[in-house]
DNA sequence: CCTAGCGTTTTGAACGTTCATACGGCACGA
DNA sequence: TCGTGCCGTATGAACGTTCAAAACGCTAGG
């Protein structure tokens, strides 16, 4: 016979207890205090607990301390899932991270802005998430503000563009740095002439990438006059945008990109030109993508540390819980670069 | 000044109940069991929630009803997020469909089976969700029977692949008409050797696909005969496998895949040999995943109804937790073909 | 006129936990 | 001997909701 009574749900504090030979809150203690309990006691509640397969029921849990210990965040729509599967990655950390915390993930998925909004108010007033993990950050952010204002406790997955001074807690990876890796990387390589392309002014993310490249060209006393070209993300705009760097009297030699399938369409409009990337022209993306690996020439791609990231976001998110923690914490994360075939010509194919 | 107090958490149904002079039960009807009431009070009640902004407090209501209103499902790997963006696809509907159906969605990562069915014993014994989704069943899941021993109710997205009668529900999407509807596309565009390019034999899924490609050419009256291969995924056996078909002596004219990554490769093969793809050797894919659409040829692939499919699995796990039905519920799902210019050459580069 | 029955609303209890506090025993100092 | 303080454990209440059942007002039927 199956022992289905220790794992369905069943046993509760008062079970153990009367087991155990002690007093409900002699059980809770076990858990929560065990630093009060005598060695003994402790010892044979724990082995109660065991024997029964106790779990305190979390919903009296949460109804008793007010506080859920669950963490809400929305999932990304397809469409930020094809930018190249950063969010995912990021999901799977979270969710571990906040396991080790001993805290659950909530995740929804709604349309817009105002939706998500719709969906903090509505998880708040139910009581069901302790705080939010902010993703997607962008300039005039009504998701922020609103949470300011609601008082809801909450950490975002990249900086508040724009804002002053930040009025809550944030960790982002440093993209300015990841492009000036890949420059660095390429002026190691011997190219001169680094072209970028990039987003429209205007985006967070865009322009702080674009001021890595600016910083790293100064740095290196590289060109810049004519290098920099920007228009949404996509393939066939990574492919235009990289042509005409190619096809100006003094064209570039290397191409950074901010992203992958920008970085794919680059690579493509160097070998419509008959020429071979990573040996006469270099290229680099952005966020190492299943799709960098794949390609080939295999691309060379900087790399978010996504698992430090959702590491950091759930540390920083359970000390403003707890009151470990009480004004805005922020912390700007360091990429790596992944380097591949795209930037070095090593591999022939 | 902001009306705070309206969105935060705070008021609950005794406050609704003191500001519509009527009792706790009442307001809890009103949003429970509304034909009970009397439309006059029903409308004052439904007010006075709206005018406080008054959600059910989630914890107490799970104590009192001893339901949790939570769906738990696993966040499956990078590694099969970098097959191709199918069960992110998923989960984001099945957030949707859950939503709809009044549910919350809890995600959690482990790294293998084992810990999975410590993640579901952990969340029974709590109380914290009602019942899971179960993704990428296969031969010999452990997760299955230990789910059924342990009375927990669940919906599977995929077959119990291997056992005999259904002993859970499930919803899955036919492969194998997927792959039928491949071979019947490329018979229409004229070519008449169909490879096959598949997964070893032993698993579900890779064995139901390679099924479908055998009744697709017995129903044209195709040739079989040294026209199947078969290995790991990934592209460059993919490559490797759709070479060996086309430097048979009596070679294919079209490779059926059973990924999107398998299929890249195969066109790799195919342009490696001075053919061009689409024209002389049509290739078609599987699950039609955001690469699908950006390489060159766009790759046509079949796509699996996971809106749809997530729905379903919302229905019948509802319908199992509200008693509304009993015995397994199994429904297969038709995808539909999504026709790029890898099978009809359609468009030059 | 009484009662049965229906529709609507209220009352008390219960879900399982933790908080605040009270209690008992023991060691110690006065 | 008697407080005093401390450690370990127990008790009652409370969190906010819904269930079960009672009570209310009204109409209809005998």
């Amino acid at each position: 016979m199956v022992r289905s009574a220790a794992t369905r749900a069943g046993a509760n504090i008062t079970a153990v207890a009367l087991h155990a030979g002690v007093s409900r809150q002699t059980v809770s203690n076990a858990l929560n205090r065990p630093s009060r309990l005598h060695p003994d006691t402790l010892a044979r509640v724990l082995a109660s607990i065991d024997e029964l397969g106790y779990r305190p029921n979390q919903a009296a849990r949460s109804l008793r301390t007010q506080a859920s210990r669950v963490i809400g965040c929305r999932l990304l729509s397809e469409e930020a899932v094809a930018a190249g599967g950063v969010i995912d990655r990021f999901m799977h950390s979270l969710c571990i991270a906040a396991r080790e915390s001993r805290y659950d993930v909530l995740t929804f998925a709604v349309g817009d802005e105002g939706e998500e909004i719709d969906a903090f108010s509505d998880l708040i007033r139910r009581t069901a998430v302790d705080g939010f993990v902010l993703t997607g950050t962008h300039r005039d952010d009504r998701r922020a503000d609103w949470l300011l204002r609601s008082g809801a406790q909450f950490v975002a997955f990249g900086r508040p563009w724009g804002a002053a001074s930040p009025r809550h807690s944030w960790v982002d990876v440093d993209g300015a740095a990841g492009v000036e890796a890949s420059v660095r990387h390429l002026v190691e390589q011997g190219f001169r002439r680094v072209g970028f392309v990039g987003w429209p002014e205007g985006s967070g993310v865009g322009d702080d990438r674009h001021e890595g490249w600016l910083r790293a060209c100064r740095a290196h006393r590289l060109p810049i006059q004519h290098l920099a070209l920007r228009a949404e993300d996509g393939v066939d705009t990574g492919e235009a945008l990289a042509g005409r760097l190619l096809d100006r009297s003094r064209s570039a030699d290397a191409i950074v990109c901010v992203s992958d399938r920008m970085a794919i369409g680059a690579v493509r409009a160097v070998e419509a030109r008959g020429l071979v990337a990573g040996v006469d022209v270099a290229v680099t993306g952005f966020d190492d993508s299943p799709a960098a690996g794949v390609v080939r020439p295999g691309l060379t791609s900087v790399r978010q540390p996504l698992e430090q990231a959702a590491r950091r976001i759930v540390q920083v998110l359970t000390d403003l819980l707890t009151g470990r923690s009480q004004g805005p914490v922020t912390e700007l994360l360091t990429p790596t670069l992944v380097v591949r075939e795209s930037s070095t010509g090593t591999a022939r194919w």
